[in-house]
DNA sequence: TAGATTTTCATTGTAGACAATATGTCTTCT
DNA sequence: AGAAGACATATTGTCTACAATGAAAATCTA
């Protein structure tokens, strides 16, 4: 049953990262080890660590002697986020255009594909990763160790805010999102011209589509109530 | 014994970062865990976690059933260094001189203080680590989760290059350390007045004293050779 | 002697048992 | 009855021992 330890414990990783993307883990809420452990059949050490891993990427935090909290999104968050998306992923866009294989190429048309047959088939979760991997697959097109960790953390709110708003027969969302999936495809376009330029702007155009689709929401103001406030906090 | 061992445990993951970013361990090392985890006092797991952890930070790469490595610097290290640093430096001034509190402030003076001892004393490790300080708290004042991922790497490797070039005689080096840590009183003073833009500028101008001294040494090129391939690379 | 195969061994990865910490509950006292 | 303190319990953190992987050395064959 060890043979597959490590197997479990990659499988572990992937899973729990899928769980809290599409938001089945939901932010603030907090992980039992034990619990975890024998679901994906290894023990606590390896378990603790694929934890850590996911503290450093952002997925979690952690609480010295008081547990494991997927990671809580405020009021703040969203505030911070609008700050930091539309640099970045100009920035990527810029940079992917400059630097992207083919083989990269390849690889991101195969998961606009996967997006496109999410987005008809009505899979809002598999919709979400899709796009998660696909703008993380631009990511690695930059290919630039600076630049990665703060898109890697934009990605995971963006995903997660994404999933919070999903409603697949909201004719008006349908609409973005067939947007959104043409864009897509004109980034592969650019890329493949690399026209950096162009790929920047249009990486700008794709955000702010994003972003009013997220202020339509957000006005209500009570989805970004106080999920998952930390324990014992001062503040 | 293993009453210290938390103690301990924290004190590994600064010790280790301090070791990293000085150089001590040398970009490309591999580290050997039972040499560690006795060094340290504590055992292999939780020495793992740590290793984890500064993994996820960007300290240290993983390879996995193969060892773990100080994060290497090759030439594209460099190169993606000097496109992404200026961007982010500059946002992190601007929204530190917005969001800064007052015990923030007081930090990043004490900070300073300790700075300027360095350069006075000639000590090169505290100058550096008392440098990557100074911008590490700037980064806290910035107060936004989503641009800290990649400001912490920035700094580790503007860090450890800054290691590289220490020479405390050099009267040109001495001018520009001078020179840099007046910018670092303009900072604090622009933070109190709450000058985003200005800070700003000064994040860019601070930027560009950096960039200069390392491009001064970079044209040699040999320093940047291949520190720390990676063992089977496929590249 | 050169190459390929097997064996050895150092090092990483994991499991299960133990220790320490924090929270919640129950008692006790005012 | 309410609050403070001590105890009990659940959960986190750690240690020792074992298993598995990979690299290197030694052996064998041509």
């Amino acid at each position: 049953m060890s043979g597959d330890a490590k197997r479990n414990k990659t499988n572990c990783l992937e899973d729990l990262k899928r769980r809290i993307l599409t938001e089945a883990l939901e932010p603030g809420v907090y992980l039992d080890e034990m619990e975890l452990a024998e679901e994906y059949g290894i023990s606590r050490p390896p378990l603790r660590e694929v934890l850590r891993q996911l503290a450093g990427e952002g997925y979690l935090v952690l609480h010295e002697n008081r547990g494991t909290q997927v990671a809580p999104m405020t009021h703040k968050t969203l505030r911070n986020f609008f700050i930091v998306a539309p640099m970045v992923y100009a920035a990527v866009g810029r940079l992917a255009a400059q630097n992207a294989t083919r083989a990269q190429i390849m690889r991101l048309k195969d998961v606009q594909l996967l997006f496109r047959a999410a987005i008809r088939g009505g899979d809002g979760e598999q919709r979400a990763l899709m796009n998660e991997r696909f703008h993380s697959v631009m990511g690695e097109m930059a290919d630039n160790e600076f630049l990665m960790p703060s898109l890697r953390r934009l990605l995971i709110d963006h995903t997660r805010i994404g999933m919070i708003f999903y409603s697949p027969r909201n004719t008006e969302m349908a609409d973005q999102r067939a947007t959104a999936a043409d864009q897509h495809d004109e980034f592969i376009a650019l890329i493949e011209a690399g026209d950096a330029d162009a790929c920047a702007d249009l990486a700008v155009s794709h955000w702010e589509l994003s972003r009013q689709q997220i202020e339509r929401f957000v006005t209500p103001g009570s989805i970004f109530a106080p999920l998952g406030r930390v324990p014992n906090s001062i503040a």
